[in-house]
DNA sequence: AATAACATACAGGCTGCATGTATGCAAGAG
DNA sequence: CTCTTGCATACATGCAGCCTGTATGTTATT
């Protein structure tokens, strides 16, 4: 019966963190982070701030972690509805597709595409994308130009570039932009590289 | 003699108004947007907070005007390196070249880029670019299109797309990427857009 | 004399650290 | 094998410094 209160310390260190990235993910995409104090985390997280540096070295520790969990969600839903057996073309377009599904959850395009860099340096927000978003359209591509389907050109540019096409979609999908007329415009993107 | 120390208040104003704009450029262009004070602001331009508090709402309003200020300057140094007679898609190449020369300034990517989507949010960020960058790359575009260049498309989120693909590039061009490997990928793009 | 253009003083909030406390853990004594 | 004892881990609380925005005071202009 006690055994409930008697906790070993991963876990209790495993539990707030996951309380901590939680409540740092529902407020970070709720407002910008300069908006968010950290006693409003703790408070969401149920716990002190204390705990908060004792995980994390500053405020800025915790975003990065939020942010790093977020791409990795986006990643996890594209790799998830993605079909397998097409063609390096179809496959680029069908994750692209994806990647505008994944990104129009609510504050996602702020917290990763507006707040990261701003907070963490464009560095380190193109190392986490690279990390887990961007690596899929990397190898994609790297497969097409390899498949023939692509003129052979500088890959890292190259994703960086198309990466940052769909990242501007995102953001104004997210704003109120017409998904459909961003999807033609990404589509002549694509027809245009592929020869 | 003393005609020096008398100034109309029309002059006080625009002078300290000027030495705010122009220290704040400096600052923001070397330093992130939170970790610079009013207090440092200030102080370089010469003046005191309550200055500044006078002409400006608040930072964020002051940062305001010097991204507004910065966006001129860089709309005005590609239009004066503009040939003016050349076909559209000429001009569009060599529009985009001035751009990346403009943005070359240290700090401005940062300043134009990275911080003011962030400080003053996406909307906002997107209109002063609309109101200076953006809009002569929406022109060209537009007579590209009529004169036949180019399919006919959307032309705000093309235009948003290609903008933001030339951010990325300015962007990794200041973070120590290779600029012949970007025009090469901007080449592409263009050649693969203007059938 | 009245108003604009500042300068100065003040209040509130937030971040990071330093100190204090309780709980889990590991090793040696018995 | 068990129990205690010393230590590390996981927090909680209080404090110091800074920064922002405002309110009030002062000087220069009209």
């Amino acid at each position: 019966m006690q055994e409930i209160r008697r906790r070993s310390n991963k876990d209790r260190s495993e539990t707030t963190r996951a309380a901590l990235i939680a409540a740092g993910r529902a407020l970070f995409a709720e407002k910008a982070y300069s908006d968010i104090g950290t006693p409003e985390i703790v408070a969401r997280a149920g716990v002190t701030r204390g705990a908060l540096y004792h995980h994390f070295a500053d405020k800025q520790a915790l975003f990065a972690a939020v942010a790093d969990a977020e791409a990795a969600a986006v990643a996890s839903e594209i790799e998830q509805s993605s079909p397998e057996d097409t063609s390096p073309a179809q496959a680029l377009l069908a994750g692209g597709k994806a990647y505008l599904d994944a990104m129009a959850v609510p504050g996602r395009t702020r917290l990763l595409l507006i707040d990261a860099p701003a907070v963490l340096g464009h560095a380190e927000a193109k190392a986490i994308d690279m990390r887990h978003g961007a690596r899929t359209l990397h190898d994609g591509l790297t497969l097409a130009i390899e498949a023939g389907a692509m003129p052979a050109m500088p890959i890292e540019p190259l994703t960086a570039m198309i990466s940052a096409a769909f990242d501007q979609a995102a953001l104004d999908i997210a704003a109120g932009g017409s998904r459909k007329e961003w999807e033609e415009i990404l589509g002549h993107l694509f027809a245009g590289l592929l020869r």
